[in-house]
RNA sequence: GGUUCCGUAGCUCAGCUGGAUAGAGCAACAGAUUUCUAAUCUGUCGGUCACAGGUUCGAAUCCUGUCGGGAUCACCA
């Protein structure tokens, strides 16, 4: 759906009638005229300039005047320096509102006949979803939706941490302090049920740790380190140390671990049972998020997989051994380091088992490519990660890509779980709505309906506002999380996009005419109408460069830009008592496309609309 | 130290595949509602686009360097 092709071709024709230069139309760029000039589209002649040696007005003049010979839609013309504007004929845009208002779902793209896998959220299993965890997953999901509306078949996913020392602190805080309780019997989330033990733990193990700083032993450990540090500044270092040597607690989970490992069955029963209940808690915060996967992927099931995959590779000499056995891949001809893939003891590290997984999920659904959506700590090991995959020829390899964005930040600096500043998911949501629900009491608005729909509508804001907050921003930028801002909903914000949307479904309730009947008849259209076709027929173009750039804050930019210019437009011109029964029925039109288009673009955000707020 | 990302208004962010006098929101101040939802609209105030060079008719945008901040450079995950 090109809307300014005829321009393109009538530049590039009109380039050729004149001077004889051939110019491909693809390659002619025409750019909206900025509103402090008169025009429509601008067609910067400057690049001419060199090669005709001519002046750039005159070029422009004479560009001007030829297409208003040859093309109907250009009505007139305007020159300042090189730059050539033109104004396009009314009939022009209100065509673009009829090719608009005749697509099925406007801006998306038909089938490329591509499988995607997106990959996001991937939790650990041992604490509650944060903050951070929010952004990943609205960016996910989000590029996932853009994918989608750019043709691609998608399969959202995640890797789950489920095992590993950490779910085995909780396990081992449970059964010694637990005495039984579930989250049932408590009424506490799962998730953050399993996560309140792994602080237990950590609280057990620091004063076990302190107590052991006071004895004879630490002593000698001080003393025979031979460290400068002072002894409290020592054992603030020697912590992990202490962890994996004197610690008792450490030695419990250790051990718990290995029993895990060996396959242990009251051990196993212990992991489940933990695991479901966090796996309960993270379903009640994906779905209050608005987000679902196909797909998932547990680290206990994966994290023995890849040495085949190394093993094959050694053998095709993409990888060496070295003497002690150990497997490595060198990259340094791509301006990379060497890189270990299996231990000596034959055993697998981290990426080897993301090599696995990779080559797991394409036996699993033979995808053309996967998008990762981890935080930019990891950039080196996922350029290294995919330049295996492109020496191993993974059929897949060429369609990798890493979703990087920055940390969120708190006014008062990063989050920190040992500070206690991270910010708990569950709790923001439950914020925002709160907020929602007081603003709203002032307006009283929707206090005439139910309470289930009241609380829908409540939900849908606030998290609106949360949503729109983090996905504004570019996904490569560190983001300043600011709680105040967050559940801000008057400019810059999700409600203010969802008020434009409620402000149309009203016109549409109260419009009551047929509105199937020709609007033919409307012919001259004003600036506010005009201005809000050419926002959308950026639309389709906005959906592909989201997608080529996997980044939905261009999409959350538009959106906002829209809506503004629904608002002016709304509050300038009259829409159900119009002048002329033509204006109307063309501006009810007008309305319910934007509204369409609004909601399109708010739903690849991964954010809901009200019909009334 | 090597690599990499970021640096735009008091604050949060757009603009970056080179184009006209760098834009929004928040905050502050002044206005707009007998009219379709005021979570709206209009106006005022606010800038060495970190700094210095270079390329170009033209640079916030591209290149080089400097400064400042983050990340990374594990037989951790």
């Amino acid at each position: 759906m090109d809307f300014l092709y005829e321009i393109r071709v009538g530049l590039s024709n009109a380039i050729f009638e004149c001077y004889g230069l051939n110019i491909h139309h693809n390659d002619i760029q025409v750019s909206e005229t900025r509103k402090e000039f008169n025009g429509d589209y601008t067609y910067v002649v400057f690049p001419l300039v060199k090669e005709l040696k001519l002046k750039p007005t005159d070029i422009a003049k004479k560009l001007g005047s030829t297409l208003v010979d040859n093309l109907d839609i250009v009505v007139g013309y305007e020159c300042v320096q090189g730059f050539l504007n033109l104004k396009l004929s009314d009939s022009f845009w209100i065509d673009c509102l009829h090719r608009i208002s005749k697509e099925n779902k406007y801006g998306y793209a038909t089938s490329n006949y591509k499988k995607v896998l997106v990959e996001f959220a991937s939790p650990n299993t041992n604490k509650p979803l944060h903050l951070g965890h929010i952004r990943n997953i609205l960016l996910g999901w989000s590029c996932s939706r853009i994918l989608i509306a750019n043709g691609y078949d998608i399969i959202n996913t995640q890797i789950v941490n489920d095992r590993g020392i950490a779910i085995c602190k909780s396990m081992l805080a449970w059964q010694k302090f637990g005495s039984g309780s579930t989250p049932q019997s408590t009424g506490i989330k799962g998730d953050h049920f399993v996560g309140d033990y792994y602080v237990l733990f950590e609280k057990a193990f620091v004063e076990e740790y302190s107590t052991f700083q006071q004895t004879a032993e630490a002593q000698i450990v001080y003393v025979e380190s031979g460290s400068s540090d002072t002894k409290e500044d020592f054992f603030k270092k020697y912590k992990n140390q202490y962890f994996n040597t004197y610690s008792t607690l450490g030695a419990e989970a250790r051990t718990m671990l290995l029993n895990w490992e060996k396959g242990d069955q009251s051990t196993l029963e212990l992991w489940r049972q933990m695991n479901q209940w966090v796996y309960e808690g993270f379903d009640v915060t994906y779905r209050n998020m608005g987000v679902d996967f196909d797909s998932i992927y547990y680290e206990s099931d994966t994290y023995l997989l890849g040495k085949d995959v190394i093993n094959d590779g050694l053998d095709k000499g993409y990888f060496y051994k070295k003497d002690d056995g150990s497997v490595w891949v060198d990259l340094s001809n791509a301006g990379m380091d060497q890189k270990i893939l299996l231990r000596n003891d034959g055993t697998s590290v981290y990426i080897t088992q993301d090599i696995g997984t990779a080559r797991q999920r394409y036996l699993d659904h033979k995808m053309d490519g996967m998008v990762y959506t981890v935080a930019d700590e990891q950039d080196y090991h996922f350029k290294v990660l995919f330049e295996i995959a492109k020496r191993m020829g993974e059929p897949y390899a060429d369609g990798l890509h890493h979703l990087s964005y920055g940390m969120v930040d708190l006014p008062t600096g990063k989050m920190k779980s040992r500070e206690g500043t991270v910010v708990d998911a569950d709790d923001l949501i439950d914020e925002v709505i709160e907020e929602a629900r007081i603003l709203s009491a002032e307006r009283g608005e929707i206090e005439s309906l139910s309470k289930p729909d009241q609380e829908n509508i409540l939900r849908k804001i606030g998290l609106g506002a949360l949503k729109y907050f983090i996905i504004k921003v570019q996904p490569q930028k560190r983001m300043t999380f600011d709680p105040k801002e967050s559940v801000d909903m008057q400019g810059q914000t999700g409600p203010y996009i969802q008020n434009a949307y409620v402000r149309i479904q009203s016109v549409k309730r109260k419009m009551t005419d047929n509105v199937h009947i020709e609007w033919n008849q409307y012919e001259e259209i004003n600036e506010f109408e005009k201005t809000l076709i050419r926002h959308l027929i950026n639309f389709p173009d906005i959906i592909k460069q989201a997608g080529e750039q996997l980044d939905p804050s261009t999409i959350a930019n538009f959106a906002y830009a829209l809506a503004k210019d629904y608002h002016r437009f709304y509050h300038e011109v009259r829409i159900l008592n119009a002048e002329t029964e033509a204006a109307k029925i063309f501006r009810t039109v007008l309305s319910d496309r934007t509204g369409y288009v609004l909601m399109t673009a708010m739903d690849l955000l991964g954010i809901e609309m009200p019909e009334r707020m």
